[in-house]
DNA sequence: AGCACGCCGACT
DNA sequence: GTCGGCGTGCTC
């Protein structure tokens, strides 16, 4: 018998099979997804590889075959349908199948067998009398030896014990097998407590519920379940997994990291009790595996957690449902890069299952395909058990400026925030900053420095006093005076946590202030602390990034004030109306969750801007056609596929010359694609690595991919060692 | 990716 | 006459 392996090292040149014998005393333990040891090359070195296939004869000639060396694992590590999904992986997101393997492996599957160790399953008593017993019987005096070097040299491997005490496995396994010993991993894992808070019943469905429900569980293609923050969407998913296990199959759902609250976790857990797992960062990798495996073996239906969490290994899937769809989290940032709503769609159709989309602001890619009925769409327009949404108001900046307040605060939201104090309420502060980018505009007319040619703000360059297009790569001096307006107040914006925490202090001297970003949180489970101190009211103004926008109930919190909405809108990239209208939209959802009535003040230098206007007026409807009309004109993404592609090097000139290079390839045999740059990356150098990009478009994203694959492969031939090639499809 | 082979220039 | 540079090619 032959095995089909793929080796672990991921290099193109050997990211195919390599056919091993497979040697008669491993026959039986040797099964499709096994890991396995084989010797490889001319030293024959031991390598990692999976065993993809089983087969009784090789076209390879049989002096060239190799035995299998051995088996690593007690378990396959992968089923015959996450081989499939890997190949599909592989093609997608142009990785060696090598690393799309690895990835839909178990987590801490290394960690599990080199930990394991064995422990006295009896109490002392109990293995003194064994220990008399075992005495007795002469022929086990080999298990004799097992109990004693445990109880001289405590808890060791079972590989271990075989070694020192030059035994073999047998004895050890006997006294598993018998409940004398146990094995367990090394790292302490929780025990799995069995739920006893009270079991929440399902709540009767309002008739807008009950038709998205139908509408689920009637479609045979994807569902957007499109509804307002506090629509019970949740409630929807929770009656359709009870459904969905209650005919014998399994639920995964999915949500971005920074949303898995416990509250959430605690509503999955108080309907199903034992039979959830729930995944995040911050769960060790024995945890982790422990998930794996319980899921495998059907001794949990459930499965809540990120993106990764789209690869549990249920046997008779019925149902995925990715909430916040419109996340940027369910794309992973590491090769592969896979996007875990494409995996999920892939995952689906393969079981035939269900698959839910979730969100209140879908991504213009998901409503399109909904409106053009690729997709079914249910909506959800009421919040039948909370306040109507807050009011919102926008409120001019360049009015501010123009009549004598130069402070970050506009007069309005100064007085809500006096109010609000003095009613002992609580307020959050919001800066939508994103990413490092700063651009140019104008504080009185409020006009933005923009390439009219891609539709996207200029990049401020502080040390080189430049404005550039990172599309496109077009410099533009920094004027002096507005183009439009003619007043000198044109500067660079930027307003940060900082900033806002310093002006609170000055203005609010009263107030009790939380600040949470990136510097506040670095330390591990800061997070969670600020959020904690300020729900239990220890202070009453939170002001934050992001961070503080998703998910979390803050009954007591009235005022919610968006310090510059501009910040998000004006990014340099063509996702900024649409993360700005996202996050608008969320961040007025934290106004208002309790029995008080609750107000969002957004101040923009730019009123009249329909994203900020529709956000305001929570109107998704008419925001999408707006927006993806714009896309469309400019024939960007869902109406267009974006490749980016990224040169990195620690030599300028090297990098330089490469992306030349591929320009030059690019242009000598494109077709149709429209092809933009080669620019400076946005991060144009990061830990003395410069980068270059170049961004090309296309219709067809296979025949875009195909083409941009066969140029890199063609630059690959040429490429310096220390130059590093990255492409992204619609980044 | 690793690793050996192999063909050229700088040494003991 | 030998050591070691890294270009080329192979791995079941």
């Amino acid at each position: 018998m032959f095995a089909e392996v793929i080796l672990k090292t991921s290099h193109p040149d050997i990211d195919r099979i390599f056919d091993y014998e497979i040697p008669m005393e491993l026959l039986d333990k040797i099964v499709l997804g096994m890991r396995v040891t084989v010797p490889f090359g001319r030293n024959n070195r031991k390598t990692e590889g999976y065993v993809v296939g089983i087969k009784e004869f090789s076209q390879i000639p049989k002096e060239k075959i190799k035995e299998i060396v051995s088996v690593m694992d007690l378990f396959p590590a992968f089923s015959e349908s996450s081989i499939k999904l890997s190949l599909w992986m592989k093609k997608k997101y142009y990785t060696t199948l090598s690393q799309c393997l690895q990835t839909v492996m178990p987590a801490g599957i290394n960690l599990k067998n080199q930990e394991k160790l064995l422990y006295f399953n009896k109490n002392q008593e109990e293995i003194k009398e064994i220990k008399s017993q075992l005495y007795l019987k002469e022929s086990r005096k080999q298990q004799l030896a097992v109990i004693e070097y445990i109880e001289k040299f405590g808890n060791v491997t079972a590989f271990e014990a075989a070694k020192k005490l030059k035994i073999s496995a047998s004895p050890i396994k006997t006294l598993l097998k018998n409940g004398i010993l146990k094995e367990q991993t090394e790292i302490k894992r929780k025990e799995i407590e069995n739920y006893k808070g009270e079991t929440s019943l399902p709540f009767d469905f309002t008739n807008e519920q009950k038709n998205a429900f139908d509408t689920i569980i009637n479609s045979k293609v994807p569902v957007l379940l499109h509804g307002v923050t506090g629509s019970g969407k949740t409630e929807v998913y929770l009656q359709i997994i009870e459904d969905v296990i209650s005919k014998g199959k399994q639920a995964i759902v999915l949500v971005p990291e920074i949303s898995l609250t416990p509250q959430l976790s605690q509503r999955f857990i108080s309907r199903f009790k034992d039979r959830v797992g729930v995944t995040h960062s911050k769960i060790s990798q024995g945890e982790r595996h422990e998930i794996w495996q319980r899921a495998k073996n059907n001794e949990i239906s459930i499965v809540i957690g990120p993106r990764s969490a789209v690869f549990t290994p249920f046997e008779n899937l019925g149902i995925i449902i990715i909430d916040e769809e419109h996340e940027n989290s369910y794309k992973s940032d590491i090769t592969p890069k896979y996007d875990a709503r494409e995996v999920a769609e892939f995952r689906c159709k393969e079981s035939n299952a269900f698959m839910v989309y979730g969100s209140a602001t879908p991504s213009l890619k998901t409503y399109k395909r909904a409106q053009e009925g690729e997709i079914n769409i249910a909506k959800l327009k009421n919040r039948p058990f909370l306040q109507p949404m807050a009011e919102t108001e926008i409120v001019d900046m360049r009015v501010e400026l123009s009549e004598g307040n130069r402070t970050i605060f506009s007069r309005r939201l100064f007085e809500e925030i006096n109010k609000t104090l003095e009613a002992d309420e609580q307020i959050m502060l919001f800066i939508n900053r994103r990413g490092f980018s700063t651009f140019v505009s104008c504080r009185k007319c409020g006009e933005v420095m923009m390439c009219d040619r891609c539709n996207v703000s200029y990049t401020y360059h502080a040390n080189e006093k430049f404005l550039m297009c990172h599309y496109c790569g077009g410099k533009k001096e920094i004027p002096t005076v507005c183009p439009k307006c003619g007043s000198k107040y044109i500067k660079y914006f930027g307003t940060g946590t900082q900033k806002v925490e310093e002006e609170v202090k000055k203005f609010f001297p009263k107030a009790k202030v939380l600040r949470m970003d990136m510097d506040t949180t670095s330390r591990k489970n800061s997070h969670a602390n600020i959020l904690e101190s300020f729900k239990n009211g220890e202070a009453n103004v939170l002001i934050g990034t992001q961070m503080i926008a998703k998910g979390h109930d803050f009954p007591k919190v009235t005022l919610v004030g968006v310090v510059a909405a501009d910040l998000s809108l004006n990014t340099s990239d063509y996702k900024g109306g649409e993360n700005t209208f996202q996050l608008l939209t969320q961040v007025s959802g934290r106004a208002g969750r309790g029995r008080l009535k609750g107000k969002v003040i957004i101040q923009t230098y730019s009123p009249e801007n329909y994203i900020i206007q529709l956000a305001a007026k929570g109107n998704y409807e008419e925001f999408y056609e707006k927006e993806s009309a714009v896309r469309k004109l400019l024939n960007y993404p869902p109406y267009s596929n974006i490749v980016s592609i990224l040169i990195l090097g620690k030599n300028e000139r090297d990098v330089i010359e490469h992306i030349n290079k591929l320009s030059y390839i690019f242009a000598s045999k494109n077709k149709d694609f429209e092809i933009l740059g080669p620019s400076p990356a946005i991060i144009s150098k990061i830990k003395d690595e410069y980068r270059w990009s170049i961004i090309i478009k296309g219709e067809n994203e296979e025949e875009l991919w195909d083409f941009v694959k066969g140029c890199i492969d063609e630059l690959n031939k040429s490429k310096k060692q220390d130059i590093l090639i990255n492409i992204t499809l619609n980044p």
